[in-house]
DNA sequence: TGTACATCAGTGAACGCGCGTTCACTGATGTAC
DNA sequence: TGTACATCAGTGAACGCGCGTTCACTGATGTAC
């Protein structure tokens, strides 16, 4: 009796080369984080992947579209792996869990250097490009915030007196990158630096 | 007698038009600082300074090569400044030498913005550009050298036990860097968190 | 002081290249009947 | 189940632009006599 339904309302559903998306990004993600943003271009991101360039522009607007869901996906990804450290040390005895976060938060693993320039590249980029500025400060507000969560849950003694636990974070985030900046594009100093901030942090919580 | 002298042994003494390296360096320089290195051209840095292309390449090899000529000269000044505030800091009364010098470590000038956003495409570009690596490195020792002789000479309570001065002067200077980058580029939080590094540096300073 | 000559800082056109983006097209995928 | 049709993800050639660098040239600057 009724008529038969009409076209769905929302968009059609996906076709089933749906992994191209996936697959860019995946691609996209080695690339930047190997040779840089600016000096990867859109064709070797596609060839990479296996596919030609105009498949991208029907997955991304820009190239800084691609960047920008880059990002997306590894401040998620940032946002659990603090979740789970804060649950790991709620149960902790006071010390063991400031020896815990404190190396946590400096641990610099291997593949963290290719994202420490490529976020460098991004914050330069967003600098000068009007739209982008917010979504850096999106990003930065997330992650620090996340921080500061963790901080007022599980260290507070790192929060100095007169500030604010998001204060502390986003000194502590910037501190971080800085530091990796310096280690990831020198390459020389890492470990004795990333060792006398430790000292540095282990002297503040007395 | 003798025959008349010969051509001099050097090379012959410099022509007029003396200033145009000056002028295409404070050209490249009020351009690179507001601008940036990448989205200046060398059309660009040789019309503001009121030449043309070929005059840039008469005085310089390359764009990267203006681009450290101007870091040599910044890190002259600032070595000649660290120098001045140690001088200055001197003679005065310990207590007042640490709130003096935490506060000029941590005083960011307008014009400090555009530098540290230029300096951070310089570690990038020499992140992952062969011969740069050195001259980064070589930059960082410069200032991070003299900035340790001033702590050593006038604030030793801010090298923390287990570090030396020099990697005390590396991690003060990376930090401040991380700082200002996520200030300069985000542009919001600026304030608010040089005052809380300020309390973290004040409570270090017990 | 004056004249002929050599030098080289600066000119400006041209080269070559890479890259982001567009677009008319196609063929596999899904839908209607 | 089978057939005709519509959609749209992906193709690949072409466009257009900006830019770093080169190079044959010129004319002002300095030198020799």
């Amino acid at each position: 009796m009724n008529p038969p339904p009409a076209r769905p309302a929302g968009p059609r559903p996906p076709r089933r080369r749906t992994h191209t998306r996936a697959r860019l990004l995946a691609a996209a993600s080695e690339l930047f984080l190997t040779v840089g943003f600016a000096r990867t271009s859109i064709e070797d991101v596609c060839a990479a992947a296996g596919y030609t360039r105009g498949a991208f522009y029907s997955n991304f607007g820009s190239k800084e579209d691609l960047l920008l869901a880059l990002f997306d996906e590894q401040a998620a990804g940032r946002m659990a792996e603090l979740e789970r450290l804060a649950a790991a040390c709620e149960a902790l005895a006071p010390q063991e869990r400031a020896r815990r976060l404190v190396e946590a938060l400096l641990r610099v693993e291997p593949e963290e250097a290719g994202w420490i320039l490529l976020f460098l590249e991004f914050r330069l980029l967003a600098a000068r490009t009007a739209g982008l500025a917010d979504r850096v400060a999106a990003h930065d507000r997330t992650v620090s915030g996340a921080l500061a969560a963790v901080l007022e849950r599980a260290l507070p003694e790192l929060v100095p007196p007169g500030a604010s636990a998001a204060q502390a974070a986003a000194v502590i985030l910037a501190a971080r990158e800085g530091l990796l900046a310096r280690t990831a594009a020198g390459g020389e100093v890492a470990e004795e630096l990333l060792a006398a901030t430790a000292a540095v942090l282990g002297g503040m919580l007395g």
